[in-house]
DNA sequence: CGTGTTATCTTATCAGTGATAAGATTGATA
DNA sequence: TATCAATCTTATCACTGATAAGATAACACG
């Protein structure tokens, strides 16, 4: 289990900060992140219970680390759409596309926005929601928008796609076998 | 501390359980949920540490309680804001009224949402807000609309409005002088 | 090659937590 | 007054986050 890999990490264990991130990412999805604990998560890594301390100042620390790998898979997801997407469904798509990605791993959801509050203009993914809609809303609209119009309308969105990821998807509102159809008609009940 | 009332309880301590739901309520609106533990608030109480386990099964049991007690005074909230607004702007004073809500008490938000989730068909503010909805948005359109289109629209409409609380609210996007204000204009981007 | 430095890891150990069992206390009931 | 059940206390348990002190091994440098 340990000697396969001759690979860059050379100490003790090998990488045991990326398996620790890896196990985390494993048990938040299995069961949530309540009952995580960094003794039970170095215990499946094979170290002892302080080994993580090594790398990690302290339990919310760790969860950070966490937090930022869902995040980045997250803004990778959106980006990937956002290529597939025509430009003038680009902003139903994204939304879908964020829906789904947690629809995928409810606890996610859970995890990442049950922790300290996310500052907004710092989060990678409504950043890049941000710059989509600037351009998309743009167009749509012949006349001109002012920069805080956009930013309205532009949080308005978020707010009801993240409300609906929250909502619509935890608690079986939604027809799941059509999740694709029904979140693009939710979508479109809002006259952007 | 203890001897000057001589209330309705009866019992050794008094009111043990309400006392602890009440310290519950005030810890969380001051320190969050994540520190509180049922020691301290037995402490606070001036009972023995396992007192609080002869009212509540288990912390999450007493939880259940504390978000039972915030839940009715949103719903209270949301009733009283619909009894004084008129007829044509009642959704949109029920929404600031939700974000105003949160804002005032914004560990709250946290404490409510970030815990097992939420059956939207039987949360009580989701409930009284359906009701207006529905009434409302058959006077706004002319054409009968569908079980399903209302359902839809209600759906998208509390999404944004509990994203927004989100947000909006917690990360400083919105000036709050004017919460007011710009919360009614925010809501108005949405085309109902 | 060897020596020191440093990151990594182990072994105790601590305080705080949720929870339970066993027994004491007290209000209510008959 | 005697009984009973709800309430509360006193131990006690296992688990957790965290730290200190020491062991180990990779690495840098002479």
């Amino acid at each position: 289990m340990c000697a396969k890999k001759t690979e860059v990490k050379p100490y003790h264990h090998g990488n045991l900060k990326e398996e620790l991130i890896d196990k985390g990412l494993e048990y938040i999805d299995k069961y949530g992140v309540e009952s995580l604990s960094m003794r039970k998560l170095a215990e499946a890594s094979g170290v002892s219970s302080a080994a993580p301390y090594a790398h990690f100042k302290n339990k919310d620390a760790f969860l950070d680390a966490v937090q930022d790998h869902i995040t980045e898979s997250l803004t990778e997801t959106l980006k990937k759409t956002y290529e597939k997407s025509g430009e003038r469904e680009v902003l139903i798509e994204l939304g879908k596309s964020y829906v789904i990605f947690f629809y995928e791993n409810p606890l996610y959801y859970q995890f990442l926005f049950a922790r300290r509050s996310i500052d907004i203009d710092t989060f990678p993914p409504f950043q890049f929601y941000s710059e989509v809609a600037a351009v998309a809303l743009k167009n749509m609209h012949n006349k001109r928008l002012t920069k805080e119009t956009i930013r309205k309308k532009t949080i308005t969105m978020w707010a009801t796609v993240h409300g609906l990821a929250r909502f619509a998807l935890m608690d079986g509102v939604i027809d799941t076998d059509n999740l694709d159809k029904e979140i693009g008609q939710l979508l479109c009940s809002i006259e952007v």
